[in-house]
DNA sequence: ATTATTTTTTAGACTAGTCTAAAATTTATT
DNA sequence: AATAAATTTTAGACTAGTCTAAAAAATAAT
C-alpha cells in the first residue's frame, strides 16, 4: 500500500502531466505540493523505487502504467464522493472540494463500489469531468457542459449527464447527437437559454436546463 | 486540531475507562493500541500537555473534560458511519468497524451533521451502543437488544430501534414501555421468539422481530 | 564559449510516532 | 521489612516526511 502522501504526489503529477506533453519538473510538484524542492526529490526517489513513476535526474517525471492507475482511482474516489456530497447530502459545489481530498484517501474497494452503485453509476461529475470507471480507465473525455460555453463559440457534443429515455427521446428529434458540431449563436442572460446551430443547420433553442446535461468540448 | 494517533489514543482510553472505575494503566492501553508501553508514556506526556488527560507518573491515566468529549465526538463519528454504511450502502454489519475506524477521523462538523440527518438521527447503532450527540452527550445508557439477552435474564427495556408508529401502537397494548421490567422465562430455538414476563405479570409471547427492536439494560 | 542564473540534488537536521534495552518505581512475596 | 517480580519511565535509535543551506547540473545571457 502507499501512504497519503504518496497518494498525493501521485495525484500531483498526474494532474501536471495532463497539462503539459512532457515531463512535469520538481519545482511545478513542489508548487502544486505546497512543499520545497528538496522534498519533492526525495519523494521521487521514493516513488521511482516503487516503479509508480519514470525518474531521470535533472530531467523530470512521468507516472508509470501502475503509478497512473493509482492516480486514477485516486481521482475517481474525489469525483465520487464530491457528487455523493452534494447529491445525497446537500452540500454546495463549492464547499466539497477540502472534504473530498480526505475522503478520497479512505481505503475500501468496496465502499466505492457501494457508493458508485448508490449514485447511479455517474460518467461525470457536475464539473463536466469525467469519473474513471473502477479499472481506472477514463471512459469519455474531458469534457465541459454545453452550459458552460460562451456565445459564438463552437464544440463538439460528447455526451449526456441525463441518461434518461425521455432526456435522449427529446435529444432524437433534434440533430444533437454523439459527435455534432454545436455553436453558441446566442445566450439569454435570464433564463440561460441558448440559441444554437448544429452541424451549420438552421438555429434553434434549448432551455439551461437541456444545456446542463449536454457535455462537449471545445473545437479548435 | 489533533492528530489521528492522539484521536485513537483519546478513544482507545475512553474505552477502557468504561470498564475500570479508576484510573487506566499504560500496559492496558499499550494492549489496545497494539504499541508497546514505552510508546504510550511517550503519547501520554504529550496529551497531558494539551490538558486532554490527567496523568500520574506511575499510577495511571483519567480523560479531562476535554478530552472526554473528543473522544465521544470520535465515537459519535464512527456510529454514524457504521450505521450509513449498513443502512444506505448494504454492508453486514460484521464488515463495517475497520472502515469506520478510517471514517471516523475525517474531520468536517457538517459531513458528521449531514450524515445524522440522511439517517434520520438515530439514538443507538443496531448492536445497542448509543450515539453520542453534537455536544459529545450520550443521551441514554448503553443498552443492547432484548434479542441478545439469554434465557432467564432480567432488564429494564430503555428504548426502542424502530420509532414508527406502527411499532409503538403494538408495544402500547403489551405492557412493554420505558422502565418496564422484563424477563425471558423462555427462548424458541427455531424462530428466536420469547417468552417474557413484564413487571412480574402474565407471561407472552413476542417475535425475534420485536424483540430486535427493544433496548434493554440487565438488571442486577 | 564562457560566465551568470536558475533549477535540482545532496547533506544534514528536525518532528511525530515508533521501537529496544536499561533504569526507576511500584507491587507482591517471602 | 527485605527482596523478588512486574510495571512504568527514560534514553537512545529508527522511519517518513519535512526543512535549510550548500553543491551540482542545466539553462540562459552575454
Amino acid at each position: 500500500m502507499n501512504s497519503l502522501t504518496e497518494e498525493n504526489y501521485l495525484k500531483a503529477i498526474y494532474k501536471l502531466v495532463a497539462g503539459e506533453k512532457g515531463a512535469v519538473t520538481t519545482n511545478a510538484i513542489a508548487q502544486k505540493m505546497n512543499t520545497k524542492a528538496a522534498s519533492v526529490t526525495d519523494m521521487l526517489k521514493k516513488l521511482s523505487d516503487k516503479k509508480l513513476i519514470n525518474y531521470e535526474k535533472y530531467y523530470g517525471v512521468k507516472l508509470t502504467i501502475k503509478g497512473e492507475k493509482i492516480a486514477l482511482t485516486i481521482i475517481r474516489k474525489h469525483r465520487l464522493w464530491e457528487m455523493f456530497l452534494v447529491e445525497k447530502l446537500e452540500f454546495g459545489w463549492d464547499e466539497v472540494h477540502d472534504l473530498a481530498e480526505q475522503l478520497e484517501h479512505i481505503n475500501s474497494e468496496k465502499l466505492v463500489e457501494q457508493i458508485d452503485k448508490f449514485l447511479d453509476y455517474p460518467k461525470v461529475d457536475p464539473h463536466g469531468d469525467p469519473i474513471p470507471d473502477s479499472n481506472g480507465k477514463l471512459q469519455i473525455q474531458k469534457s465541459a457542459l454545453l452550459s458552460t460555453f460562451k456565445k459564438n463559440e463552437v464544440c463538439m457534443m460528447t455526451g449526456v449527464v441525463d441518461h434518461s429515455p425521455t432526456f435522449l427521446q427529446y435529444l432524437a428529434k433534434t440533430e444533437l447527437t454523439l459527435g455534432s458540431t454545436i455553436k453558441i449563436n446566442d445566450i439569454n442572460d435570464f433564463d440561460r437559454s441558448l440559441q444554437i446551430a448544429v452541424n451549420k443547420g438552421k438555429a434553434f433553442f434549448i432551455s439551461n436546463e437541456v444545456a446542463k446535461n449536454i457535455l462537449a468540448t471545445a473545437k479548435q
